[in-house]
RNA sequence: GCCGAAGUGGCGGAAUUGGUAUACGCACACGACUCAAAAUCGUGCGGGGUAACCCAUGAGAGUUCAAGUCUCUCCUUCGGCACCA
């Protein structure tokens, strides 16, 4: 046997993949597909990172293990070139872009192949190639053919280091998500793209695909669907009308006020009209010169101004209500204007606080005690009633009763007679009760709420109309209390923290502890409608409609998605194929024109003025329009990133179409794609995008399915040592190729596969790396005990194997299908002799894992074919358990030996052997057996007493 | 605040979905080989106790013959969203 040579290993069959290229496919209808895909790198200047490679191997894998299943796999690679930091590289050193761009994809290629990825090279793709951006452009023509494509003026986040505009979705806590540098607004003209046209099925179609169920609930919060209803308010005096958007029309009655944006049009319109114009515009210019950040942030205290003079009207009760400016109401999400109700919105109820404004109560939260239901058969009874909160100031404690002869603690609680007030009740409930004669009001906990209980003292169904009252302990004077009530229940001053669901018997305790904790009471969760003239009565959630038709209103669907931002003002991305002419506007470029090259410039660098450098190419720019060839300019925008990658995958199916992006039958053979693994940080971006681009592409007739991808995964970050992100600048970046170098491609793809569950994120450890390697090598040293060997327990071993390996790779629980292949090296290990059919078995395993070792050691072993054609592994479900299984015993749950016995054995003869062990016997002797639990070939539980 | 995931040895982490908690690996300790070291091989390795045993899966209750796993009540950490009416 020759020792383990990874580096000489590893070459020779790189060299043979290089020539044989086993990997190539073709489009083959009498084969089925698999197409596997990973998210294409950025060719960064850093090389490649451990983190690709994790992923990379697990695709790699799936896509190994998919080929001896028979099936015609497609597993692609390409690159995503276009992009920021090549071009700032390119302005620092005057390198052009595309120059840079080749020298990075060179070393990611020759990164890739050193570890012997099975991607088919044939196919690989460049977004940054023109006869690739060509196609990019031509279905941006396609958008704007259908008018999805547009122009609009906007304020935009602008990060003035890198001198761009961002999409929201760039933007992270107010900064730039690449430079961190503080976003500006900024006032220009941008290409969108609307994606907001297709909202609703980005929503809805989530339901067909198989993407992990985190993905789809980051998706669906993203796209933040909500159902509500349009209402208008009429102004007094006039016939304009205010239109607002509510998900609770069920809450008009407890209407207050109704705000507006600051830049509601109905402002500029009504401004004049107000009685304090000076103060109002004041607001609004105080307002503009706010940075994003400060507007949006949730926690700031709110600001607004009211529109003195004017007023709405509800058009549920004609109340005459005030019209304020706030800017905690959003200008570009539902209509800019909303109908304020404090009592159940908790933002409502802080402006109200702050600027004195009414609260209604229109909704009395509904409770029932789950622990205490109604029981059948017995009276229901509702009254009014109260329970009473008295703290002492000197210690926090609460006072509470224990109830003798109920399982109950609860606050002192009691009925309010005739036409007490809530007030008057509770002083005299707390007097009767506890005999606390000098008690200090401080306030009512709010409005009702109706509680459902059964009340065992007084054996009837209670209905209860619950207010608290809460009162702090002046001192500890008090009457005696009578020998009814002490025989009732006890008093016990109670810790905040032991006031608990579980410790009080309360169905509306949450309610209770949150008002007595927090100013904001807004009470936002359904219930019976009250306040509500012919409404009383009726549950609010059901009755969200009815208010809305009774309002005139209209039931709308709304979403917190916006349009697309398209535009970059940068040289390296794609040129928006477009010429501005004078007299024909905006025209596109004839298709047969395309691509729109990129020009060569001198100076890569932005303009000041916030403009494309390509704008100073004059050559460039200065052409003729399409339509009227009178003198026009080129648009000199570009795309962003998210272009090329929205559609990469399709161009796989057929990287070299020079007629269209790709032939619709090698799409109609390849896509979908079956199985489509990334990083959770794309969920929201490129993955959304590129669902849309396919869904527009599938209107145009132009892809066989409505979702490009069939199955979603994703894998978990890979941290430096520290648990610090990996940077150039931290100095904690791993370089794969000194790994590759020292102790191979192999054991670096077999660690990574080992260090941690796959998505999960995970710190680098240098030090466990070691262990993957001698893995290797002992698989390696089995190949001297190859002979006549094997028995049933190696058999068994071998196929409980085969299972776990198999479906661990399947649910991309990699480290416990190493772990399984451990094991059962551990096992052979420990054999003189192994069999030969047996150890190819482990190599078959092993190979999509580590496909170099494995493919030397199936040829040592006389194979003339290559290990990655051969067929995958099947277990035989009966050779998953050996003649004799051991057994578990436990004596009142507790283990306390274990049997040999027959598998199968019948549950009396085993409990016979057990109660016969000494060790048992010792534990049972002189109890009464009461009951024997059997789990066959695992376990017996003898109960005694 | 809302949505989601998770808390198990010195460390990374297992646990067939309610059935021997700590698999597998790392680190560590001791032993063998060696002049020596490295590598390799062997043994040990949650805590307490001489032992029989007892205690331990973030904390506390509960359901069960049996709970890391299920239910409640809390605590903590990490991701995503965050004035979306």
């Amino acid at each position: 046997m020759n020792p383990y040579d990874h580096d000489r290993i590893e070459k020779k069959w790189q060299k043979a993949w290089e020539s044989k290229k086993p990997n190539k496919v073709k489009e083959d209808p009498k084969k089925k597909k698999f197409f596997t895909l990973i998210e294409f790198p950025y060719p960064s200047g850093d090389g490649l990172h451990v983190g690709h490679i994790r992923s990379n191997t697990a695709m790699d894998i799936i896509s190994r293990k998919r080929r001896r299943e028979g099936y015609n796999v497609l597993y692609p690679i390409g690159w995503d070139a276009f992009g920021l930091p090549t071009e700032n590289y390119a302005i620092k050193t005057g390198i052009q872009p595309s120059i840079v761009t080749k020298n990075n994809t060179d070393t990611f290629r020759r990164q890739l192949k050193a570890l012997g990825f099975s991607f088919d090279w044939s196919r690989e793709i460049n977004t940054t190639d023109p006869k690739y951006y060509r196609w990019t452009q031509w279905i941006f023509l396609q958008f704007l053919k259908k008018g999805l494509a547009y122009k609009k003026k906007l304020t935009i986040n602008w990060c003035p280091k890198d001198m761009i505009g961002l999409a929201n979705e760039e933007v992270v806590d107010g900064c730039c998500e690449r430079c961190g540098t503080k976003v500006e607004q900024k006032e220009k003209e941008q290409w969108m793209l609307a994606i907001t046209k297709y909202a609703d099925r980005l929503d809805k179609d989530l339901d067909e695909t198989d993407f992990l169920e985190k993905i789809k609930i980051q998706q669906r919060n993203w796209i933040g669907k909500s159902e509500g209803a349009e209402i208008e308010f009429p102004i007094k005096g006039s016939d304009k009308k205010i239109k607002v958007f509510t998900t609770r029309p069920d809450t008009l009655f407890g209407v207050t006020y109704v705000v507006l944006a600051p830049e509601h049009a109905f402002v500029d319109e009504f401004i004049s009209h107000a009685d304090n114009t000076i103060e109002v515009a004041q607001y609004i210019k105080a307002v503009r010169e706010k940075d994003e950040e400060e507007r949006t942030n949730a926690k700031a205290a709110k600001t607004g101004v009211e529109l003195k003079g004017i007023k709405a009207i509800n058009p549920v009760n004609n109340e005459e209500v005030p019209i304020w400016i706030a800017d905690y109401v959003l200008a570009d999400y539902g209509t800019g204007a909303v109908m304020a109700v404090p009592a159940h919105d908790e933002r409502d109820w802080d402006f109200a606080k702050k600027y004195g404004l009414g609260v209604k109560d229109v909704v009395m939260p509904l409770r029932t005690d789950k622990t205490n239901p109604h029981r059948p058969g017995k009276e229901v009874i509702e009254r009014n009633a109260v329970q009473v909160i008295i703290r002492d100031p000197k210690n926090q404690k609460i006072l509470c009763l224990k109830w003798k002869k109920q399982p109950w603690t609860t606050f002192i609680v009691g009925g309010v007679e005739g036409n007490e007030d809530v007030v008057e009740a509770a002083k005299r409930e707390a007097l009767e009760e506890t005999g606390y004669k000098n008690l200090k009001f401080i306030k009512v906990l709010g409005g009702k709420v109706r509680s459902e209980f059964f009340a065992a003292h007084k054996d009837v169904n209670r209905i209860a109309y619950f207010n608290v009252a809460y009162f702090e302990l002046e001192n500890e004077e008090r009457n005696e209390i009578s020998a009814e009530e002490n025989e009732i229940h006890e008093l016990v001053w109670l810790d905040q923290k032991d006031i608990r669901k579980d410790t009080m018997q309360c169905g509306e305790l949450d309610i209770w502890m949150h008002r007595l904790m927090n100013d904001n009471w807004a009470s936002v969760e359904p219930g019976l409608m009250i306040n509500s003239a012919q409404f009383n009565g009726k549950d609010s959630e059901s009755a969200k409609k009815e208010i809305t038709a009774f309002a005139g209103g209209q039931w709308v669907t709304k979403f917190k998605l916006r349009d697309w931002i398209f535009s970059r003002q940068r040289y390296w991305g794609e040129p928006i194929p477009v010429v501005h002419c004078a007299k024909c506007g905006i025209v596109p470029v004839p298709e047969e024109q395309l691509p729109v090259e990129l020009p060569k410039v001198k100076n890569y660098a932005p303009t000041e003025t916030g403009e494309s450098p390509l704008a100073s190419i004059e050559k460039w720019v200065n052409t003729k329009c399409p339509a009227c060839k009178s003198p026009a300019k080129r648009e000199t925008d570009t795309m962003p990133n998210w272009a090329g990658s929205s559609w990469y995958y399709l161009r796989y199916a057929d990287p070299k179409n020079r007629k269209a992006f790709a032939d619709p039958k090698n799409l109609k053979y390849w896509t979908p794609v079956d199985w489509y693994n990334g990083g959770m940080e794309h969920t929201t971006l490129h993955l959304l995008y590129s669902r849309f681009w396919h869904k527009f592409l599938f209107d145009l007739g132009l892809v066989p399915t409505s979702e490009p991808y069939k199955k979603r995964t994703s894998h978990g970050l890979i941290l430096a040592e520290g648990g610090e992100k990996m940077s150039k600048s931290k100095g904690n970046v791993i370089n794969p190729d000194n790994i590759i170098k020292t102790i191979g491609a192999d054991a670096l793809r077999i660690h990574e596969m080992f260090m941690g569950p796959f998505d999960q994120a995970i710190a680098w450890d240098t030090n466990t790396i070691a262990g993957s390697r001698r893995f290797i090598e002992r698989v390696w040293k089995l190949q001297e005990k190859v002979g006549q060997g094997g028995n049933e327990r190696i058999e068994t071993i071998i196929h409980k194997t085969i299972k776990k390996v198999s479906s661990d790779i399947e649910d991309m629980k990699f480290n416990t299908a190493i772990s399984a292949m451990m094991i059962a090296v551990n096992d052979l290990e420990k054999e003189e002799r192994i069999s030969k059919a047996h150890y190819e078995i482990l190599v078959q395993l092993l190979a999509p894992f580590a496909p170099h070792v494995a493919e030397e050691l199936w040829a040592i072993l006389g194979n003339k074919a290559s290990v990655h054609a051969s067929v995958w592994p099947t277990f035989d479900p009966k050779k998953l358990t050996e003649s004799t299984v051991t057994m578990t015993i436990q004596v009142n749950g507790k283990m306390r030996g274990t049997l040999e016995c027959a598998a199968d054995t019948d549950d009396a003869t085993i409990q016979k052997m057990a109660l016969d062990k000494p060790e048992i016997a010792k534990w049972t002797k002189g109890a009464v057996i009461k009951k024997v639990i059997v789990v066959k070939n695992k376990l017996i539980n003898i109960v005694v007493q």
